[in-house]
DNA sequence: GGCATACCTTACGGTGGCGTTAAGACTCGT
DNA sequence: ACGAGTCTTAACGCCACCGTAAGGTATGCC
């Protein structure tokens, strides 16, 4: 899932991005308070964490205008103090929840799994599935009528993406953005290769197709004909 | 781990109790706030789960006593609620954590493991196993098909790790965590290095595999190839 | 039908992740 | 203080994967 990560301290973000995006995750960092303002508010992000003490704009300030401004999204707060007061303050300011330092990374992974399960579909744990095609996040594991796939890590990310859109279109554009962090268009056939690499391994020999390509507008993952 | 469950819910209570000792913790419950305090107060536990709702004897009322009498057991409340007051009063009582109803299983057990974690001791040692391989963590032993095999300490605690996640992957960063200790990336590759040897050790002469590599994600063990 | 556009497939070179080996550093017991 | 066993670092080679390009195929418009 696609996450914003705010925190100044440099050596800190590193080591988090690095982390979660190991997990499968797309990663992106502001580090100060300001800029990440601003990410939060431009873009479309699964989740937010936040550090609490950030330069230029609070991390409970973030959160409070974004929750005036009327924004679902889920947030974790970091901070450095197990205070019970502080924590506190971060919920009351709307954070949805709050990890203390030092974190574990499979703790916050963790956390953020939760975090977004409970914002949304109530979907079990890291499985996304349709039809006979099945994709655990946590095994990093893609089945099809139970026999096992093997996929590389861009492809399943690219899987993983248009499993969570499954039944609308995907443009190429949401592509590029959820799955490559591009913000700007390559001008190559990045994406054509992927997507035909990726139906070779989860079509190729099954009846139903399941990866359809809508001409003009992009591609789509159903089980409709 | 030791657990204490108070939950007046039968039902509930059946059902969270089943599933902690699936996951091979030992699990003691108490029906009524009463009894619970009782219990909590006579016996030694790694962490208690309290309802928040409780006849005789509210679960907020009974953190508020433990915590008079200066324990320290980690406490984790449920509730049926997630209102931010509610998760306030719950902390502020001095319950470690919070969670909401409705509640996974997977993220109560997870919860539950990071709160204990945090609060010092290392985990508990009992008997873990994939397929013919076992490691006994009393014995520090570890056998394949009866077989003993000889591991250093480093590559008890690497195996000891991934039979904990076992099936799922593991990050190299969950890795420098969970047994090396690290919160920083040492930019070496220690981990390659003992996975090779690991991977000698238990997997060499035998057909089935157990140690696979994930490219760009880190390992896992599983017994499915 | 012809043309243009959009899409698909295959092939290939570069890159970087991974495994292994060997050598040096460290630790612990004697 | 010495040595055996263990841990870590570093060097090196391999190969899977990624992205680019190029040529082929389908689709829709006129």
């Amino acid at each position: 899932m696609k996450i914003l990560l705010v925190e100044d301290d440099r050596r800190a973000s590193e080591y988090l991005a690095k982390g979660l995006r190991e997990l499968g995750h797309l990663v992106e960092q502001a580090f100060d308070g300001e800029s990440g303002l601003k990410a939060a508010e431009t873009a479309a992000y699964d989740v937010l964490v936040l550090d609490r003490m950030l330069p230029r704009l609070d991390g409970l300030e973030i959160v409070k205008r974004l929750r005036a401004a009327h924004s679902p999204v889920p947030i974790l707060i970091l901070s450095a103090l197990d205070e019970v007061d502080e924590r506190i303050q971060g919920l009351r300011a709307g954070g949805d929840d709050y990890l203390a330092k030092p974190y574990s990374l499979e703790e916050l992974a963790a956390r953020l799994d939760a975090l977004v399960r409970r914002h949304g579909d109530a979907g079990p744990v890291g499985k996304l599935r349709l039809a006979d095609l099945e994709l655990d996040g946590r095994a990093r594991r893609v089945t099809r009528a139970g026999r096992k796939i093997e996929l590389t890590a861009r492809e399943f990310q690219l899987l993983e993406f248009l499993l969570r859109h499954a039944g609308q279109v995907v443009t190429r554009t949401m592509i590029l953005e959820g799955v490559w962090d591009y913000h700007f268009d390559p001008k190559t056939n990045v994406i054509d290769v992927h997507i035909s690499r990726l139906r070779q391994a989860i079509d190729k020999g099954f009846d139903r197709q399941l990866l359809h390509t809508v001409r003009g507008a992009g591609y789509t993952l159903t089980e409709d004909p």
